[in-house]
DNA sequence: ACCCCGTTGTGACCCAAGTCACAAATTGGT
DNA sequence: ACCAATTTGTGACTTGGGTCACAACGGGGT
């Protein structure tokens, strides 16, 4: 049981009815998470909801040794749950990238909110369907442009989302290591590293080991747009 | 208005309560389409929702002059209105390979069925978190494993689909060119060429002009398994 | 019977990016 | 302050698969 005020800043319960909304803080519970925490797994029986208040996520697959990030979902964003409907296994993993606040509903409660709230089920769809949006374009991302076109991408995104302006640029926190960055477009440690390379070489951005600041965000978002293969 | 007697052959409305599957078929249209027809466009706003009965189609993206196949939905499966939740365009474009006949409802009366019929909604959830589900697998797929192995995988799904038993193997239609099979997986013509030359020279298969004869299907899943990279 | 156009067959060549094998730098834990 | 573990820096080498350039084939339409 939570407070009904912190739902503003979640998007799918934001704009639902007074009355929907306080079924779900009568339902959900505030947890905290240690940076690195598996909040599920690929494979597991449907997971419970996490809402994001503060911190970040990723959702990925896996396979041997190797990664690939499908999102980094920010506050605001809701992860979880996605094969309830279906009653089938996680199609994804989801794990802690720093400490996350969330707000967290067991399937259960969720199912009893899907099926009594019309309202509830209606956010949730859109929600999905969202997702589903989000991962059509990562297809056309890895399907249509080179490592290089895909990094430049994230650094934009990632400068849009959360980049503060700083001297003659946009600074954001570090937050990934090469070789997430790597996990998230597709690709090999060593490869990012040359990608980077360039750009510092080429005056796009200058990294430091905690932040990044990007000195020529036109030129980045203009490698980023185009479509090379 | 059609025969509600035609609805068991869908999949999303085939469990649904016989009051429901009433309202359903009296919005529904039947519609025959000529192969190579466009039955929407990436970037349209969200189309009328296609239940197909016969023939196949496939869904696409496009860039250039290149193109990302990302499903081929067969007989009882749904396709169009994905983006009808959140009201915005189409994520992905479809077209008919083959003769088609399909119900289809409009986006108006398909907004009325999802908002006064609770169980169609969530049929609707289902379909989309399925698809969803599919598109995180063509990820995988396209991260995870190199184009032997997916053209082996795209074999041996179309033989278990419509395969039927021959002498010493599994036949079907040949429906997908070359340059069709590369846009399944992601990669050029003349590489597909060079694959199934292999293969037919390994004795998995013999391919004509119209059909294909899987030899070995459990060779080609084996090689359709592995994630090579 | 002929022509056009889409599909298939095939070699030569090239390059983005994956792999390997290290050294050096940081960072966190005790 | 020190050590282990992680992250970063970097060159050398390899390769899957993309590109190009044609020839040949086949099928449908008139």
């Amino acid at each position: 049981m939570v407070s009904g005020a912190i739902l503003s800043d979640i998007k799918l319960a934001a704009e639902l009815s007074p009355r929907t909304q306080r079924a779900i803080a009568e339902k959900a519970v505030q947890v905290d998470y240690m940076p690195g925490i598996e909040l599920y797994q690929q494979g597991d029986p449907p997971s419970p909801l996490h809402m994001l208040l503060t911190g970040r996520v990723k959702l990925y697959r896996q396979s041997r040794d190797r990664c690939q990030i499908l999102a980094l979902p920010a506050n605001g964003d809701s992860i979880g749950a996605e094969s309830l409907p279906t009653g089938g296994t996680s199609p994804y993993a989801a794990t802690t990238l720093t400490q996350v606040r969330a707000l967290v509903i067991s399937t259960v409660d969720l199912q009893v909110l899907l099926d009594e709230l019309p309202d509830f089920q209606e956010a949730f769809l859109r929600l999905i369907t969202e997702r589903l949006k989000q991962f059509v374009t990562l297809v056309h991302d890895l399907a249509f442009r080179d490592v290089t076109s895909r990094l430049a991408m994230v650094l934009v995104a990632r400068a849009e989302v959360e980049g503060r302006p700083q001297d003659g640029g946009v600074l954001f926190d570090r937050l990934l290591s090469q070789q997430e960055y790597a996990d998230v477009v597709g690709t090999a440690r060593e490869v990012v590293y040359r990608t980077f390379k360039r750009f510092e070489d080429d005056g796009l951005v200058s990294m430091t080991r905690r932040h990044i600041l990007i000195r020529d965000l036109d030129t980045l978002r203009s490698i980023g747009q185009q479509e090379s293969r």
